[in-house]
DNA sequence: GTTACTTTCGAAAACGTTTTCGATAATATA
DNA sequence: TATATTATCGAAAACGTTTTCGAAAGTAAC
């Protein structure tokens, strides 16, 4: 009942434990018709490499960690999707850590997946994350690690992300050039880079447009498990103290839904009354009415595009060839709907 | 630049390799004075413990494999948040794979989570699976394994299921009780088990209640990627062919939604012209207007029940007990909500 | 002072693989 | 026939840990 192992592929042949191994990995110096021979009686007693032996000879377990803030989470399981399939397609397996949003956790998982000697890191940082000596830890070690999406811009490592500032810009260039005189934004939490940057996207649009900037028509909402709940009662403050707003733009689709629910319900009319674009193109946003102006972020095609980088750099690493970061831009795209007029 | 060894710290202080192992895990036979010292030193040097070595030792690897049919989806990913979280408590990580419906691909997957030599595996089966030899396979070897929500009946093994016919019995009565006198079924794919089971306690409902069971009233969709798509059609075909129909049990609440969303377009008033129940309680559902009544499963429960049993049975196979197969089913709930009569 | 027991340590084997390097046998070259 | 070359193999070390078993030293009992 035990694992099959060279040595009794040796045995049986009555070869050496060295021949059976090299003969199973093409080596030149063993004849075609032992390497004929030992496949075969591999392949007869289902032979299986014990990969914990090599991992130990190889240094290397073909293993990838993953971090990632949520999971239920429609943008966040497309990336997994990603980076799975990806990963798959190269021969590396996935573990799948969730911070909870945790800086606490973070560190924890990192100092986990380091001790488990992974072949490199993916992480989407948490919203609490704001030091970084864990992920400059990693850095250190020389382990390839690639940021996406929740990054910082301070550590010097590869990342892919979107272009939040000028997406943003997009999205309230169009509240404008439909007309929109008074837009509102509801903004991500304050520490994540990708809402600061929607936000200054938003205001730089609004500037550049001779639109005044007004620090009351901007709401925070936390993005969290209660983000619809958040869009409702932001849409409620609005109306109450800004009747006169025209177009909002909002961090986040499942939000902007909210928002919508609450200005049906209120009689407010949408695109008429006031016009909606939210982000991220959750699929829901294609399907309820009216449908939903957005920016198209393309998790799928980031997750993938963070494990295309992180591989580069485990070969670079591999071949004692310096990695370099790189900074990997995704395009996105503003997908016109219902909620604002045309 | 290289990791740090026990041999290293051995050298450090003068000391054995052996003495230094055993001082780390606490062995009564190393002195007090000692182990301290070790400790110390260990943790000055940042000593993490080579995981490639202690896997080959020890033989186990402490992760486990999850093999899932989607992970972009509410429930499943809810799942995965249940295992990783109970998993991470007792010190397990998890390796997620995605079999996309796919039986060439599961079974690979397997293969590969054996060579991997994982110490145990959660799965889902995917739609097309019909064949269970490479699940037997891993049950010859003795390897941990469970099965959960998409289960087969036939192989042996430990699973965790919801009681898919008394729940679809619950919801389907639900409708009878409110009034309903032609009740249709969205039914999900032919194969799967749970898909079956929830067809045939509509069935039982209707029998039981002296309804008669028409045939022509069910529906299939495959409930994937176009869940949304299909619950709209169907509801246009239901609506053309049978349209005294007055209640629907619906497989999925994103096809439920679907389908009210036609319903809505049409100017079928809902739950007054047609009540829906719909399965899974997406957490849509309860956003919507109207409402969706559902059915409650329980994705992170089940998750977390599933990874506990799993233990379980590493533990058992570790002490050289036999395993026995335990079946778990976890409550369902019926949420009534706007979409049925009160 | 001898014996018995306890405390503390370390040598060595084992886990299963990969790879280097040298040895032998077979073949080609002169 | 003697030498150089090639083809084929295997011994052995190494990866870093865990654990068994025996040895040495110290303490207690008589």
């Amino acid at each position: 009942m035990k694992p099959v192992t060279l040595k009794e592929i040796a045995e049986q042949l009555n070869i050496s434990i060295t021949t059976v191994s090299k003969a199973l990995k093409d080596y030149p110096d063993v004849s075609k018709k032992t390497r004929k021979l030992v496949r075969e009686t591999a392949s007869m007693l289902n032979y299986k490499p014990n990969s914990f032996a090599v991992n130990l000879r190889t240094k290397e377990s073909k293993t990838i960690g993953l971090i990632i803030p949520v999971i239920v989470h429609h943008f966040f399981s497309s990336v997994i999707k990603g980076i799975i399939s990806q990963a798959e397609k190269k021969g590396y397996l996935v573990i799948i850590l969730q911070s909870d949003e945790s800086y606490d956790l973070e560190k924890k998982q990192i100092d986990l997946l380091l001790s488990q000697r992974v072949d490199g890191i993916l992480i989407s940082l948490a919203n609490e994350t704001a030091k970084f000596d864990h992920i400059n830890e990693v850095l250190a070690q020389d382990k390839p690690l690639v940021m996406f999406d929740k990054i910082a811009k301070i550590v010097k490592c590869s990342k892919v992300i979107i272009d939040d500032r000028k997406a943003a810009y997009t999205a309230t260039k169009h509240l404008i050039d439909i007309g929109c005189k008074r837009i509102a934004h509801f903004r991500g939490a304050l520490l994540p880079q990708n809402s600061i940057d929607r936000f200054l996207g938003y205001k730089k649009a609004l500037l550049d447009h001779n639109l005044p900037y007004d620090p009351s028509l901007v709401y925070i909402c936390e993005c969290g498990d209660m983000s619809f709940e958040e869009g409702k009662t932001n849409a409620k403050k609005l109306l109450k103290d800004h009747s006169d707003v025209d177009g909002i733009f909002i961090n986040t689709d499942l939000v902007a839904i909210g928002a919508m629910t609450e200005f049906n319900k209120q009689g407010v009319k949408i695109p008429e009354d006031i016009n909606i674009v939210g982000f991220s193109n959750w699929f829901m946003s294609s399907v309820i009415s009216p449908t939903l102006t957005t920016i198209d972020q393309p998790g799928y095609q980031m997750g993938k595009t963070a494990f295309k980088q992180l591989y580069k750099e485990i070969k670079a690493i591999k071949n004692k060839k310096p990695k370099e970061p790189k900074i990997i831009t995704l395009e996105t795209e503003l997908i016109k709907r219902e909620s604002t007029k045309s």
